[in-house]
DNA sequence: TGAATTTAGGTTGCGCACAACTAAATCGTG
DNA sequence: CACGATTTAGTTGTGCGCAACCTAAATTCA
């Protein structure tokens, strides 16, 4: 277990991600300014594109957000007219969020994004798609300890 | 190009880091509870037990956060007791951040989280430092494209 | 030397994250 | 059926991140 005592931050796997990921949600930011939404918005969509449809907590189990996280975003993206929210009649408590024609349409933008996005990593896509599979497997082992 | 186009977030290099990063900092969040400090908080501890002093530009050039961010967060650490902000004789322009001697003590307990952190990755040694620098790798190029 | 520029840090405002708490609806068991 | 436990969202409060803006001090250089 030789040095973990006292590395600098630049060394260790924490500050790498959180860094890494700050580099690329700005990445985002000047994509979706014409878009006028956010990242984690952007997130939601992403869901809805695939859904159409989807409760609170769906939302919440696909993005690992809570309620306390969803609920303004939401109401933001009700806001900007790209979503419906709505009780459901079947289940009073839950929450249905629906895309408006406005919000489906946004879906349009995102394969430039994405080509964008991917073109910033400056990685061929195997090593991206690499990548990605073990990030998302430490994200994993790491939520699963409780 | 084959399919950028319109993948969930789940399999999204972006969403990976967002969502790792965030499961990191919950580890990180009990690790640090006894403390009373955050896991920000901590990076900027980890440059001055490096350091001993540092000027808050010296700081955000190092942990890549702005005056915005660590003006607040530095105040926190101030009245937690654990370091001390002053202008610099030199030049009045600079505020020096130094340790105090309980923050100084505090670096007693760095190991055991490290450690803790290494151990929540379930990766060895080698792999984690592997991942570490294509990540750390992967933020420089998304940062320096301006 | 004195005006323009640069640099350092702070403030404000907004949008996440997340803990802790609340209210309402539903479920499960006796 | 009753009633306590669970589930679903929402609210409040705190601490980041970051853009936009501000002030003061230092530097540049005409």
């Amino acid at each position: 277990m030789a040095d973990t005592q006292m590395l600098p931050p630049e060394q260790q796997i924490c500050f790498a991600l959180y860094s890494a990921s700050r580099s690329m949600t700005g990445r985002y930011r000047t994509l979706l300014a014409p878009l006028g939404i956010t990242y984690p918005q952007y997130l939601a969509m992403l869901v809805l594109w695939e859904t159409g449809s989807s409760t609170v907590s769906q939302l919440g189990d696909r993005l690992q957000l809570d309620s306390g996280t969803l609920s303004p975003l939401l109401k933001r993206l009700e806001a900007l007219g790209l979503v419906t929210r709505g009780r459901s009649a079947r289940d009073e408590r839950v929450v249905e969020i629906t895309l408006t024609p406005a919000g489906s349409d946004m879906r349009r933008y995102a394969p430039h994004i994405a080509e964008q996005i991917c073109a910033a990593t400056g990685l061929p896509m195997n090593e991206l798609v690499e990548l990605q599979s073990q990030i998302a497997a430490l994200a994993q082992r790491v939520r699963e300890l409780t």
